[in-house]
DNA sequence: GCGCGCCCATACGGATGCGTATGGTTTGTG
DNA sequence: CACAAACCATACGCATCCGTATGGGCGCGC
């Protein structure tokens, strides 16, 4: 027995684990209330451990942009990669991935992020890489798919306006079935 | 001479005085930065006049929350009156406003509550409010149109998931002329 | 001109948060 | 064992902010 009962081990936090309480905080408080001193209680560490891995507070918060960035890229990517025919699945796809119930997390980072880019400029810039990334990508489909480039273009825009869009919407009570309209306006977008 | 030189008369702040410098730092710079003391000194006073008008900051914010609600349906009413004939003009009047650069302070705002709505239970009750009346009134227009109950929901939750999404997005350098391709969009979501 | 309600300034205690200084503990290495 | 580096705790000064307590000036009715 090496390290059992008397204190909990707490394997050393690095970096990375900092990044990813803090990407906890962002999704449920937002990146105003993204402390320093509260992120370390919630590692069960004081903030002398923060200022070790981290100059000041700043540079976790771009160490949180890179890190959701490179995600995003990838994630794009990944969700992008079509066999010819299979276009409009992979465009639908990716309008109900963002209003998918078990993707709340990520939808809720995307939020925070976006607000976060209307007051901070490496914000802005993280944001307009991973716009400018997805807009290529779903552009690339809908050309794939026979259109022009003016239109592929329009309906790039106007798919990921509707899906960050409609995450912000609280329309509960506005129709029976949210379901089925969802999918009548995913159908008009993608096709 | 009365009072000239020696002070700035200043005249009394009333409620609505500190609710619209409220919603001018809720523009700038979100909810969870709009403070007292700091929105006091905006104002020229100490926040001993605050707790004069306000209950505490949350009786600030719940006054905020409805100052803005009601703005805002007044607002969507004016904009909705249509006379038969005039409802596409209506639609796509009302998707223009939320793209234009002299309404920059109005979208801001509506950024800055919809984002506010997703931690606070109160700014998610006024946000409901303001999307059911947007949403019946836009749907009003659409079945005067000709379209049937389920088309003229759709595209009303379609059109605003739009204009909101589409001011939180960056791209400014995806499309040589973006104009063009917004007017294609509007087209595409009203007639 | 006296009192009273309206409007605001000042001062305080307590909480939270940033960044630094300093020292302790653990782990690996010679 | 000695030593250094990695990792973290503690303690401090400073700043911001909330809410309260208290008092002062000012207009207005009587």
């Amino acid at each position: 027995m090496v390290n059992a009962a008397a204190k909990p081990p707490r394997a050393a936090l690095d970096r990375d684990a900092w990044i990813k309480g803090a990407i906890a905080i962002l999704a449920e408080h937002g990146a105003e209330r993204l402390r320093v001193e509260v992120l370390a209680k919630r590692l069960g560490v004081t903030k002398g451990s923060f200022y070790w891995h981290f100059k000041n507070r700043r540079d976790l918060l771009d160490a949180v942009l890179d890190f959701w960035k490179e995600g995003r890229i990838r994630d794009i990517r990944k969700q992008t990669q079509a066999e010819p025919g299979g276009e409009v699945a992979a465009l639908l796809h990716t309008i109900e991935v963002y209003g998918s119930a078990r993707n709340r997390k990520g939808i809720s980072i995307e939020a925070a992020v976006r607000d976060w880019a209307r007051r901070d400029a490496q914000a802005v810039a993280v944001v307009e890489e991973v716009d400018a990334e997805r807009l290529a990508c779903s552009c690339r489909l809908f050309l794939a798919c026979g259109l022009d480039a003016e239109e592929a273009q329009a309906r790039s825009v106007m798919l990921y306006a509707y899906v960050f869009g409609v995450s912000l919407m609280h329309c509960g009570g506005f129709t029976a079935d949210l379901a089925t309209l969802k999918t009548w306006i995913a159908q008009r977008i993608a096709r």
